[in-house]
DNA sequence: GTCTATACCCGGATAGAC
DNA sequence: GTCTATCCGGGTATAGAC
């Protein structure tokens, strides 16, 4: 029995094909469980088309990561409306953040569960990762006017308590029940403002 | 040519090896790269010999994950002097994290990084898991007298924020630069401060 | 652009000899 | 308590036909 049954199936866009099958994989078996194997076998073609495509695994992963990129600053930027200050913009964004990683859980593992380098030989996902910054460097901008150096350090500050959440929300095999991503989105808002607060605190009384 | 080339080679204790052996294994391949089957390897045993002592794959993987959360524990112990206020042991244990996940890369991503669960059916883990957790819990009762809500939201936000740098910090492949690491455990620590110093100026003012 | 076939690597696990 | 031998499964990747 071949791939293609009875008569043969050519995709109209393998391509496209894989990376949303890979998707489809990782979100079932995740990061871990996904091979180009079995993504060809749900594909119904052989292992050896993806490489057409792809010059390989790694290159077919890339691919992902950069729509997975998209994805999640498509999320952190639907928390965030233009007429709210600063900081809820922030907290918003930090709640989107734990909220993406245990809604799209494959989506998630593939950007920063995957060994891949933000500085990549892929420079399409090196620069989607760098549109996701910006978006965070925007807000702590505006919160630490002419001092880049604090804000940077702000924004390190607010990425990491909001990927923590995440991480330690995610980590756990089985997905988070609802109640617990409710409760860590909230959580990391809350923390965000903490942490905005406090800096301020802690910079008026040296 | 077997395992024990000319002459016999008997562990006095292959169980402890094997654990030894774990852990150096993680240390070079990462935890994605271990196998049973190179680590029985490199312990000069054939494939079989470890299954007299674990009962398979997951069994070892825990017993190295409990050593691995003492050795945490210990560290982050280690970071904080009895004198101290809270705060500053908090901030001391944030820093200690981070500097763990980087120095000790393997113990640290066989506890966070590897599939296990904290509720699992191993208990030592969960009880090796929970004493970590009574360290951070002493110190915010401290700071969060008669509240133990608080107390709780305030732990959870300083470990999802050290996990955080921690996490960002290590998920890079290739060893992060002592530096990085430097100015990662600085940057938890002072988190770790504004975080207390926030969540008590958004108490007062509500 | 996809298939067939194949080569090669790896892993986990077990039965039975010693 | 360890070895021998073996079975099972899996994966990545390539050459050459169509």
């Amino acid at each position: 029995m071949s791939p293609a049954q009875s008569k043969r199936y050519h995709h109209g866009d393998l391509k496209a094909a894989l990376i949303d099958g890979t998707v489809e994989l990782m979100a079932e078996r995740g990061v871990r469980g996904f091979s180009l194997a079995e993504l060809s076998r749900r594909a119904r073609v052989t292992v050896a088309a993806p490489y057409r495509h792809f010059a390989g695994r790694d290159e077919l992963l890339a691919a992902v990561a950069v729509r997975a990129l998209h994805a999640f600053g498509q999320a952190l930027a639907a928390q965030a409306s233009e007429a709210d200050p600063p900081e809820r913009r922030l907290a918003a964004m930090a709640s989107g953040h734990v909220r993406f990683a245990a809604e799209q859980r494959a989506l998630f593992s593939v950007v920063f569960g995957v060994g891949l380098d933000k500085k990549s030989r892929y420079p399409e996902l090196r620069q989607a990762y760098e549109d996701v910054e910006r978006m965070l460097g925007g807000c702590v901008g505006e919160l630490c006017p002419g001092d880049p150096d604090a804000a940077e350090q702000l924004a390190d500050a607010i990425e990491a308590t909001a990927h923590g959440y995440a991480a330690l929300l995610t980590d756990q095999s089985g997905s988070p029940d609802p109640a617990a991503v409710n409760r860590a989105a909230g959580q990391a808002a809350s923390a965000t403002l903490a942490l905005i607060r406090g800096r301020a605190a802690l910079w008026e009384r040296g």
